[in-house]
DNA sequence: CGGCGGATCAATCAAATGGTTGACTCTGGA
DNA sequence: TCCAGAGTCAACCATTTGATTGATCCGCCG
C-alpha cells in the first residue's frame, strides 16, 4: 500500500467491456483506484514507464493473459519483471490450463485469478498482491503442487517436439521425415504421449495437448 | 424503442466483471438501460418471465455464447424464440468462428456482435436490434455472404458439428454414438469434410478447420 | 564406474481409419 | 413437378495407426 493507503492498480485488458468492469468494480472498493488502463502488453509498458516518470507507480498491475492483438500477457509480465522495482504482477484470465499457470509463474507473476471470481475475492486478490503477496486460483495452487510432487509426468522437449508436428496433421511417417527419423521411433514416441496425457490416440492427444497448452492450436494468436 | 424511449436491455453473461462492464458501459448511453441481468441461459429464461408477467419485457436480449455452466447461450436463444412474442436476442461473445456464428444464427439470433467492440458500435448495434434490425460483425456478415454465393464449397453445419467433435478426439464410432447415427454416416461426412478442406485425414481437418477458424481450438471455453 | 532415462530402431499383430461405390429419404427451389 | 443437395446407411478393401516386446546407443548423475 502507499502511504496515502490507496493501491493503485494498472488494467491491462484488450477488451473495452472488460476493462469497463473492472474499472468499475475496483473503483467501487474501498482503497482501490486505477491508476490507468491498456489495451495490450506494449501500452502496459509505455503506461508503467510514463506513471513512473511522474513518479506514481502502481502498486499492482493487473493483467489478462489473453491479448487479441499486440504483446500478449505473458510477454509483457517477463518485460515488466526485468525493470528496476517492478510492481507486482497479479494474473487476471478465463483459462486456468496449466501452461497458462505455468507460463504466468514462470514470467514471475504473483498471482493468478480468475475473471469468475466473485468481486469480494478480486479485491482481497488486488490487496494482497498490491502488499507483496502471493495468491493463486484452486487450480493454480494445485497443479503448481502437483508439479513438485510429481516430474516425472511432463513430456520431454523431443515429444512436445513431435506433438507440434501431430497437430498439424501430419502421418507418422511424414513426422518421420521431418525429424530424419524411422516411423518406428515416431511411433514409440506417440505410445509415450499418450501415456504421459492419459489418451489412447492422435486426435485425442492433440486435444489434450491443446487444452493443457502444451501446444499451441494451429493459427492462434495470443 | 419503446413509448417511453429507452430501449430495455437484459444482460446474459456468467462473468461478474464482463456483467459490470456491460452494465457501466450501457448505462452510460442515451437511450439505454439494463432491465435485468442473468448469469446463464436458464436464469435469463426466468428474468424473462419475470419482466414480462410486470408487463415489462426488455426490448432486446445481450447474450453470451459461452456459459462456464448451467445452459448455454445457444440453447438459451433457441428457448427465447420459441416463446410468443419474443424479444431479439443479440449475440455479444468473444469468439468469431464460423461454428459459433452459425449455431448462433439458427438458433434465431438477430445479431452476432464481438466482446472487443468499441463502445459506440455496441450501443449502435443494441439501438439497431432493439428495432427489430440485424446487426452483424464483420466476419460473420462476410461468413454468411459466402455461404449464399457458394454454397457447394463451404461445410454444412452438420459437417461442422461433426468437426468439432472430431476435434475433442472423439473416434469414429464415439462421434457417431453422441450424433445418433451410424458409423458409416460418420464416414461419409467425413470424407466430403475432407474434400471441401483438401486434406487426407483427421488430423489435417482439425488443423485445417482450426486454422480457418471453422471450429474453435479443443478446450477453448468460456 | 554403474545405472538411469532419453532417443533411436525393428518386428509383429490387432484395430481403427480412409476410400469407394451405391442407394435411400427428405426438403427446398427452379 | 422434378431435381439438387443434405443427411442417412451398407459393404468392401487398402492403408494407417496403435500396442507390445525387446534392443542399442548415449549422456548425465550419484
Amino acid at each position: 500500500m502507499t502511504s496515502a493507503g490507496e493501491v493503485r492498480v494498472l488494467l491491462v485488458d484488450d477488451h473495452p467491456v472488460v476493462r469497463a468492469g473492472l474499472r468499475a468494480m475496483l473503483a467501487g472498493f474501498e482503497g482501490i483506484a486505477i491508476a490507468a488502463e491498456a489495451s495490450d502488453g506494449r501500452a502496459a509498458l509505455k503506461e508503467l514507464d510514463r506513471l513512473s516518470a511522474l513518479g506514481e507507480p502502481p502498486d499492482v498491475v493487473l493483467m489478462d493473459l489473453q491479448m487479441g492483438e499486440g504483446m500478449d500477457g505473458v510477454t509483457a509480465t517477463a518485460e515488466i519483471r526485468k525493470l528496476s522495482a517492478p510492481p507486482p504482477v497479479l494474473i487476471l484470465t478465463t483459462y486456468d490450463t496449466d501452461a497458462d499457470i505455468l507460463a504466468a509463474v514462470e514470467a514471475g507473476a504473483s498471482g493468478y485469478m480468475l475473471k469468475d471470481a466473485p468481486p469480494e475475492q478480486l479485491r482481497q486478490a488486488v490487496l494482497q498482491a498490491a502488499a507483496g503477496g502471493t495468491v493463486l486460483a484452486p487450480r493454480a495452487a494445485a497443479l503448481l503442487m502437483d508439479r513438485v510432487s510429481n516430474p516425472g509426468t511432463s513430456l520431454t522437449p523431443r515429444e512436445v517436439q513431435l506433438l507440434e508436428l501431430l497437430a498439424t496433421g501430419l502421418s507418422n511417417r511424414a513426422i518421420a521425415k521431418q525429424l530424419f527419423v524411422s516411423e518406428a521411433t515416431v511411433k514409440t514416441h506417440l505410445v509415450h504421449i499418450y501415456g504421459k496425457l492419459g489418451v489412447d490416440n492422435r486426435t485425442a492427444a492433440i486435444a489434450a495437448a491443446t487444452q493443457r497448452r502444451i501446444i499451441r492450436p494451429p493459427g492462434a494468436n495470443g
